[in-house]
DNA sequence: ACCTGAACACCGTTCAAGT
DNA sequence: ACCTGAACACCGTTCAAGT
């Protein structure tokens, strides 16, 4: 399963303290965002690996580099989740399931998300722009099978599906009110449920 | 027509430096935040409004307040017109128009909002918390008034409308994308636009 | 009462010197 | 090839001194 936030895929191995260097910056940022949020000083985060603050720079140049590596494996087993969903009996249902871990997961790292926007670009979120392909790939193949069931407009494109879905969670007080806002959306304002019956 | 970002209440009058500086002020900084972006250094605002920097922190404390009063009256015209829009035929058709304002305003200035986060509270964006109230009134008599109409689920909260509609305008690339996502969002993912016909 | 600009603190980034 | 920590630059905030 190809995902996003692998890095490293040069040629020649890699120092083996460089290596244990990448390890424990990681590990030290994984606490750190954990206990003072986001804006955590990188000096800090270097400090606390026990390398200097060089050396995290040369591992993770900018600091979207280094929230997209802590959480690449979660995003790696959403995708892994998805993958699972493809089998599922009911498409529309298989979908639904794997948008509400999705929300679940972008409404837990929403300060993340946001921290990671850039400063040239400012129209993405972190989420959005370094997680967005194998998410979206993921997505796209479930959307396929549940408009095909019927069970989605067939309008609707992943990546509206997505910014909309991902907007809600970002919106939402948290993992909680992300699903609520979820479900809502799934059948819209007007609340009809009616008219596409019990497909899928 | 109460609402946000309005400065200043106190008792006795302002002096007319202070009052000339704080115009000078926002007259920068809505020049500079249109030119360079929300991040512009709060030292160039106060540079080009000729006036010392610790003048602008006592006429508005974090660069929120700033950005709030700015665009106070944006938001005051946006009240307004949902004010107007209370007595048109359709009240439907009347919530829908709103917030199809709504979402340009917020896409328009997504920017300007994400960057109104405070670290402390990193759940609410600047115009989730500053913006919030008048907005939420003005939206909740729309509402109220569709709900009675039958144009809008009958469990739909004024919160969840404001927090899923913002929340498209945020992810949204644009102003225009914005609109199409609140369309999206009005029906559901299912597309189901039969039962409830023609109300209105 | 309000203004000023310099001083201070903090943090991201770079770089010369090491192994 | 990789690491180090000090130096640099930038910006938000405060404060003593002015009017």
């Amino acid at each position: 399963m190809a995902h996003a936030g692998s890095p490293r895929d040069s040629r020649r191995p890699r120092r083996t303290d460089a290596a244990r260097n990448a390890e424990s910056l990681l590990a030290a940022a994984r606490e750190l965002f954990d206990e003072r949020g986001p804006d955590v000083p990188l000096d800090e985060v270097a400090r606390r690996a026990g390398v200097g603050n060089a050396t995290l720079y040369r591992h993770f140049p900018t600091r979207r580099d280094l929230i997209v590596a802590v959480y690449a494996d979660e995003v790696t087993a959403l995708c892994d989740q998805g993958a699972a969903l493809i089998e599922a009996e009911s498409p529309g249902e298989a979908l639904f399931t794997w948008l509400d871990d999705f929300v679940v997961h972008v409404a837990t790292k929403r300060a993340l998300a946001l921290a990671g926007t850039d400063d040239d670009d400012q129209r993405r979120t972190a989420l959005f722009d370094d997680w967005h392909r194998s998410m979206r790939s993921t997505a796209d193949r479930l959307l396929a099978r549940a408009r095909r069931a019927g069970a989605v407009d067939a309008g609707l494109s992943v990546d509206d599906l997505l910014a909309l879905t991902s907007g809600a969670a970002i919106a939402a007080t948290g993992a909680d009110d992300a699903r609520r806002l979820l479900r809502i959306m799934r059948h819209g304002f007007t609340g009809d449920q009616g008219s596409a019956g019990f497909v899928g």
